[in-house]
DNA sequence: GATGAATGAGGATTCATTCAT
DNA sequence: TATGAATGAATCCTCATTCAT
């Protein structure tokens, strides 16, 4: 009725709300990753979350606003946490330490968070759900060219997109091995990566600094 | 009485069947290019083929088994088509060599045949058609370790299987790459596949022919 | 061309395709006794016969056809087989003779043949078919009618009709009973039903005669 | 916040399951003596119910689980209101007496619930459902042996067993004939079936008499 | 907000039956 | 006749989504 009820109601309803929110969504990864997107169903995420179909429903319109938003938090947190991992770099910074780090940290991410993996992944990904797929896809492109064109000043804009594509393609193809493996056999396919990028991207590199 | 009575009424029949198999078959990998395989229902790949649901389940006992014969028949085709594709290669071959006219072959077939790419790909392939999967997957990597110990005389077995599923990987990942493009961008795309490959591997062929 | 002609070729080709109704028949006997009536698929029968589905309905209708007709081979079988086993006994034959000698054929008749149960029995028995199902009945019931006027002369017909029904009953109980075990336990099944049904019927067989 | 609100909201939901699942099961009842199990259709059970498919589903896992959920509640009301049929007798009660109530109270049930009999019968009966049927089945039996061991003092196990299939095959038997039937005819039934299990039985339990 | 019942279209699959060959 | 391909309605069952409470 006075000032405390009218702004601490609703905070502590969004609290809850959000506590939902993120039980929802924590559930959503464990099902995504389980069954896949397309064969992810809401009644089971619902389940997987310990509320009845309804409950998801206020909180979330359909299925893909799921995927939105995990895809959202997704970013985010990598943001956070690893805020800098893709960063421009320092000038001089040798090549394999940017690699080497940027593939330490982003692995990390997403062994500890499979379902990443789950959203990126998938020529199935069916309907207004491909929005999310692509917006996070663009994000991750824009975050390696601008690590690119640190890397590789003066490099055509269009030779730099591609190249970060390439390089997130190498990354992604990387990451399947890895993330189908445990312990020494992971560790290798981790090295294994760094090398495939290091190599692709030295004569790119080189080039560059000797045109600069 | 003669006997084409005896031996053409029935092929004539056969004949249909086969028909209706490889039109089914065509229009299954139309429907699974378009939605993925676990998205894509039987009654919409009986409808792309213009035939009734009943009819595809008189060729096909289920929706997996549709599957399974296009991987086997894309397999089939692959080998008479491109056999040697990934055959060892001659002593003496340039590395930039083989890797290019394995890439162009491999690209090329995957491009006239993208359900290849559809059926190879994701991790949400469910049921008993993982194994369709697997095998295909199984044989590829084994081409693949064919040709590299010819090119990498004296590596270790579980370098030259790793090796092999990283440039499995990068190739994968070049294909879709490729096949989201076209023209000009799709070629520049074929020749970044093709670098990423030979970059990787050229370090590890140069190291086994010194140590040979 | 001549007389023969057109008369042994009819009847080659009506000897042909008796023999397919007999193959076709007997493949839907196994069929029902496996499945039942309502589960058994005219695909199945086809199939267990060694034809194909076209084949089937060029000799029957539908499926019922199939289940009418084998009643009524089953009835025609019975009756030259064991013509008289329900025909009015002698006067003076004790009941247990009368009875046993009955039972004992048709017991024999249906282990032999376990479809004409099959048929028989059945509250699941749909559409049409029920028609075969009632024409068999009211003949057997018809044919005991006949036994129980000879054993019970002077009994109103309605009571004839009641008693029969019960005895057909109390016989297909025995007989459900019987199918269902081997050896020494058959045996003791079967002595059962003789008992149950002469103990019923004595009293009333009585009654008649000492009204005659 | 109070018991009222607590308790009493998620009673009332269930209390609607419980209607929904009561209503599903007599429609189901209705269709299965219809039809019969085996050609009994989910679909027109939910539409015998008035409800979609779907909501038939929220309840019941699967068609089976209908008929076993059915036989449960018959087996719990037949225990209910009719608790005692089949106790053991007081010793000195007449036969007659004993199995004329008997037959009485189950079929005053059967006539009230013709399911049971649906159930009850039908070798048809096909996949994980005959358990159920088998169980029921193991259940009654076991109730007529308490009877005739109580009837039939010293007599042997296998023996008891025997006639306690026998009863239960005539008790269907005539149950059949009286459910086919209607005011005096049915009631002349019922009789018959009375007749015929006393009949039966009288010599036995004279002879376990005899030997007592 | 939360619940869980309700919906109904859609998916895989079967099957009696028909038809071209 | 025989074949087997073709049909399409009907089955069982699932699932995204809505709604009354």
């Amino acid at each position: 009725m006075s000032d405390t009820s009218e702004k601490e109601q609703p905070r502590r309803r969004q609290a809850r709300g959000e506590r939902r929110i993120a039980q929802l969504l924590k559930a959503a990864s464990q099902v995504f990753c389980t069954t896949g997107y397309t064969a992810a169903s809401t009644n089971a995420i619902a389940r997987e979350a310990g509320v009845s179909p309804g409950t998801l429903y206020q909180f979330f319109p359909n299925k893909e606003a799921i995927a939105i938003e995990l895809g959202d938090r997704l970013m985010h947190e990598m943001r956070e946490a690893y805020g800098e991992a893709l960063a421009p770099v320092a000038p001089g910074t040798p090549l394999e330490e940017a690699i080497g780090s940027a593939v330490d940290r982003f692995m990390a991410f997403n062994t500890d968070h499979p379902v990443f993996f789950a959203l990126m992944h998938g020529p199935d990904i069916p309907g207004r759900m491909a929005e999310a797929h692509d917006q996070l896809h663009t994000t991750v492109v824009g975050r390696i060219e601008a690590l690119l064109t640190s890397l590789m000043p003066g490099t055509a804009q269009a030779d730099i997109t591609r190249t970060a594509h390439v390089c997130l393609g190498i990354y992604k193809a990387g990451l399947e091995l890895v993330l189908a493996r445990e312990g020494a056999e992971r560790a290798a396919y981790v090295q294994e990566t760094k090398d495939v990028l290091i190599r692709y991207l030295e004569p790119l590199v080189g080039a560059s600094l000797g045109r600069a």
